[in-house]
DNA sequence: GTCTCCCTGTTC
DNA sequence: GAACAGGGAGAC
């Protein structure tokens, strides 16, 4: 599932390899996937150069020299894979964009929840507009004011907000769960009633373990690879996501595995209060 | 603000 | 052969 660290690796691995490339031609397998049609789609790309690759969120923003920008996001399992181009496509497939120098980007996605998206800079799709505060950009007071206001007005777990991406734009299930462990608070804690210290230790879990992710170049617990196909090493790493039925690293409690705020959550019982 | 659903490969 | 995985759009 990449998150903010695996989007991030993807971007840059992918930059060096795109940047300046000329689109000849693209194709549309799933129509769904796609934003606008596939016709306006296709038409809108053929012939542009990428000029440069931004990341908001989870989002990757490939600037066109049109002027447009292609918003991709790969949901839960999609992949970017830059190889040659090729006759013969890999089980969902859902785009394919070939450039002018023979090599190709390929958007694979088996559950068919990615998105590309089209849009002039004038009219970014609303998923974009409403995202909140990147975590490793934005100023510490800002972004611990941010979180306190949301908190403040918020009934539910800590984690449903850690997760909410028009707050904070870029976590997702394992970084919340990781996140949750290192700052010693519960994920099933009412957000209001996080104390300002607990929010500290929050924030200061949150650069540490997303910095931390991106220097091991992403998490590959399942299909996450980066745009040259390699995978990360976080998951060497990861003290309570995926290790359900285990034992606490920090304390020997059997850890707990919960739904909480709607996904599969993993906690201490013991060091997270 | 919270719940449901979209999908299919993997796990139980 | 059923349950599970989960980000975000849309429904309530």
């Amino acid at each position: 599932m990449p998150e903010l660290p695996e989007v991030e690796t993807i971007r840059r691995s992918l930059l060096p390899l795109v940047q300046g490339a000329v689109i000849d031609q693209v194709q549309v397998f799933l129509e769904k996937a796609v934003k606008p049609g596939p016709a306006e789609f296709e038409a809108g790309l053929a012939g542009r150069q990428i000029t440069g690759i931004q990341r908001r969120g989870k989002y990757l923003l490939f600037e066109l020299d049109s002027g447009q920008r292609l918003a991709i996001h790969l949901r839960m399992a999609g992949r970017l894979v830059w190889q040659n181009r090729a006759t013969t496509l890999a089980k969902h497939t859902t785009l394919v964009m070939d450039f002018q120098d023979g090599k190709s980007l390929h958007f694979v996605d088996p559950r068919k929840f990615g998105t590309a998206v089209l849009f002039p800079p004038a009219a970014p799709p609303a998923g974009l507009t409403a995202l909140g505060l990147e975590p490793l950009t934005t100023e510490k007071e800002a972004l611990l004011a941010a979180l306190k206001e949301a908190a403040a007005r918020r009934s539910g777990p800590v984690k449903g907000l850690l997760l909410d991406q028009r707050i904070l734009a870029g976590l997702g299930n394992i970084y919340a769960d990781e996140v949750l462990f290192a700052a010693g608070v519960s994920p099933l804690r009412p957000a209001r009633e996080v104390t300002a210290a607990e929010w500290e230790k929050i924030y200061g879990s949150i650069v540490r373990i997303l910095n931390k992710a991106l220097a091991y170049r992403g998490t590959s617990q399942r299909d996450y690879v980066d745009g040259r196909g390699e995978a990360g090493e976080f998951q060497h790493h990861l003290k309570v996501y995926g290790r359900k039925k285990e034992l606490c690293l920090d304390c020997g409690a059997p850890l707990v595995y919960a739904r909480v705020a709607g996904r599969g959550t993993h906690y201490c019982p013991t060091c997270q209060s």
